[in-house]
DNA sequence: AATGAATGAGCCTTCATTCAT
DNA sequence: AATGAATGAAGGCTCATTCAT
């Protein structure tokens, strides 16, 4: 067993740790010991790869925000139409990966975290454009701009405001309850801006 | 310098001190001194009236809960028709009161913290309940009864997703913005579902 | 009902309510606030008549040396022999007064305080020396002088580690009991040292 | 400075120094800091190695108890006759090891504290236990049974009011003097009970 | 690569004591 | 005579961080 290119399997080890302790505990109230020890490691060796704890959370935070990007990436690709594009990124959002109560916990910490670092701050910042042109991807051919935008907007608040109330009280909503309510408005947002015929049409054309 | 009948003044002056520490710092992680000195006393004299950090940190989020549910009683005692209860719950929480930078601070601190503490996310659970309940004080005379839950849960949902964007964007969206957003998705959600002529006749009975 | 005069009753129930605190903690580790509550008044009262804490507890320690010593006296005042009078002195430190939980539990803490404290110590050394001599007025008419004191010396520590023992243990062993182990070591040092017929002579002579 | 293998030292030094700290002012009000000082290390460190205060005391008392328990186990082996069992425990309580003012002043601390930690009173039953049998390994062979374990407790109770005693006054009585006591009641009760002839009998069969 | 050893800084909490009323 | 109000000082404990090995 060589010891060399362990860095690349103990950094990812102590982040997934990481994820899990802030999950656990329901807040970034974790130590690096509690961290380091649920990674099988000692907390000099989490200093030793990541400096100092701001910097493992922020590399938490990024490795969270790139797994999203990643599931999204591959729900938008197969998309058939912007309805679809639409659908599935908000349905990434409440996917087995991300609608996790570890995973929820974690989002919830860091938005809260977020307004004492800056750094936290700016990585949401990037994972609030980032939702919000991917909806718009779909939305920008359903809607006219600016009621577009508003949609997404509103859509991007929604999901966040699902997550909250789900990490409060257990399970409730359900990914499913969860995904209705959004879809719902999706659907409500359509009905009430253009007749389905036409909005079929466009979607099927732009794909 | 009065020095009898403080307890009250002391009380009231150290909760507000906790609320625009926890807003200063974007987070619970406030210590007692902090308080203590922002309230002009010292951290004994907290400890001496509340007992202990938490019981001052519930009885801080009590205060916020009252101060919301007067407001609503009173937004709720002016409405003339359903239609009205509900723009006046959705008014009430982008209130000047309501939606400020500290204020919310604190609430999402809470929110958080409350995964942590089952006191708050007792006190938490009354607040849902209330908010769903006065959401349906109104939607119960529009909508058909699921219908009407759900969208008195999708309203919640984006209350509490558009505190959470504005707490980390500086204050975007506005007060403005966030109450059109919600009142927009309430008008698709009527005009989705039954004739504005039957809605208007239903809410207008009620009043 | 006159607000004068209240300093004597006010003083007795502190330090009837610093015994007892310090009985129930079985420690010196009692509160102002603690004895002053159980006295049903304020702390700043009892510093008000006591000036600071340390003058309570010596007050305290005084009043437990007082009583005893009034025990005392009363016993030996009835002691018809010098026999008697050694008994008489065992007897009232097992007595139903001074061999109370509560009591012994203070006797100890004052004991273990006053390797701190020198006007503690001195206290105690009054106390001492009260003992010795008691005894020794039964003793000088039953043994030669170096014995006696040796005796008495004994009986002391006796004594002492009968308390200490019995502060350990709920209850063991009983005053009974305890008093046998004493009066027994009477007997096996006056049997030894001299025939009882003449024993009896002496102390019979003396009273 | 080795920076190794270090636990096993620094506890050790700990524990001598709360041992010494303890005797310094007599009694267990000692700070975590005063401690550590005296054993050159931060206090951190004694948290690091006992978790709280409380386990340190617990770890000194189990240390003193041990300590004595292998005095009197070395002293044992070498008594030849029930006799000098009886003489040999004795003479271990009074020895230079344990009947140092140091060492006095803990014992006298750790039996007042133990009327309020049970873990302490747990411990300090198994001292008296201990104690108690290893004075009836001697007492069996030289008295009836009733009457040696009375004379036991007796010669327990002697020990520890001595022991007291000496840690109110300064280095009264000495060891020999404390000896020359207990010593003196075990002759008494020897004397008193069975004719010496019998008595060296007894003991000398069974070495 | 990895860790045990060690600490400084900081926080919550308690408590004797003082003071104005 | 009595107390509520208020505080300074101190102690236990935690934790991120550093360092030598």
């Amino acid at each position: 067993m060589p010891k060399v290119g362990m860095e690349p399997l103990r950094r990812k080890a102590l982040i997934d740790a990481t994820v899990s302790a802030i999950g656990a505990r329901g807040s970034l109230d974790v130590t690096m010991s509690e961290i380091a020890g649920r990674a099988g490691v000692s907390s000099a060796l989490a200093h030793h790869y990541f400096g100092a704890k701001d910097e493992l959370l922020q590399a938490t935070m990024r490795h969270l925000l790139a797994e999203l990007n990643w599931d999204t990436r591959q729900a938008l690709a197969a998309a058939q139409s912007a309805r679809e594009r639409v659908s599935a990124v908000i349905a990434v959002n409440f996917s087995e990966n991300q609608f996790q109560p570890e995973t929820i916990a974690a989002w919830l910490a860091f938005y809260v975290e977020a307004q004492k670092s800056a750094a936290l701050r700016r990585l949401l910042r990037v994972y609030a454009r980032r939702l919000h042109s991917n909806l718009m991807s779909g939305l920008a051919g359903l809607l006219p701009r600016p009621t577009a935008d508003q949609a997404a907007e509103a859509i991007a608040a929604l999901i966040d405001g699902l997550y909250i109330r789900r990490a409060l009280r257990n399970g409730t909503p359900n990914a499913t309850g969860a995904i209705a309510i959004v879809e719902d408005y999706v659907e409500a947002k359509l009905g009430t801006a253009a007749p389905a015929t036409i909005r079929n049409r466009l979607s099927g054309d732009q794909s």
